[in-house]
DNA sequence: ACTCTATTTAGCTATTATTCTAATTAGAAT
DNA sequence: ATTCTAATTAGAATAATAGCTAAATAGAGT
């Protein structure tokens, strides 16, 4: 089952963002502080908060921590939410152009 | 776009809770208050919230006040975590068996 | 062993969320 | 017009979140 901090770590959008950013590959926290106007401290929390939804994990190589996106916690979310709204077919949800790929 | 208050207001239990009890069909607040253990104000406090993100809505008939799901956004939402994750294939994420409503 | 770099933890403050009780509003019905 | 019911708004207390600076930790390299 989904984890139920998950809903309040995508919450905040500087937490969205580092999603985001983790999409493209693994990054250090360094990288990623760079990337906001905001101490590192207060990205460490955000990262935190991110583990402990299990959203990401670290990885840690020399004195860099990396930080990967979760991949396999989406399916979950997305089938937590379809259920909150009570979407049983998620093909509506499929744009028609896409739709050849099944 | 999506309301980013969408995020905070499925955030909280109850909240996501009352979006459930909200899919058998339109509640009134009295009916949904009675369901939870937390006095009438508090819930008219989440439902506050709900309606801010646009997931619910109110119609009042008489002296009772209905809360309606507001299933439209569902997709919205969807897509937003979706993107989130940079998932594309949205198929990969249909259970076999029920790939033949396609 | 010392030092340098990367990152986190500790401690603090400000803001926002959550809950309550009491008071108010809105409409229905007598 | 008064009263009853349903629900909200007001006001206050407490808890949780988010941000900062300063201090501590972990590992790499000298």
């Amino acid at each position: 089952m989904l984890n139920s901090d998950v809903y309040k770590a995508i919450a905040h959008p500087v937490r969205r963002d580092i999603l985001k950013r983790l999409r493209a590959g693994p990054q250090s926290a360094g990288d990623l502080a760079a990337a906001y106007e905001m101490s590192k401290p207060s990205l460490s929390a955000h990262f935190t908060v991110l583990k402990e939804a299990d959203l990401i994990y670290a990885k840690r190589s020399g004195n860099h921590i990396y930080y990967h996106l979760n991949v396999s916690v989406a399916e979950d979310i997305l089938s937590a939410i379809m259920d909150l709204f009570g979407i049983e077919n998620l093909a509506d949800f499929i744009p028609p152009e896409n739709r050849e790929i099944l």
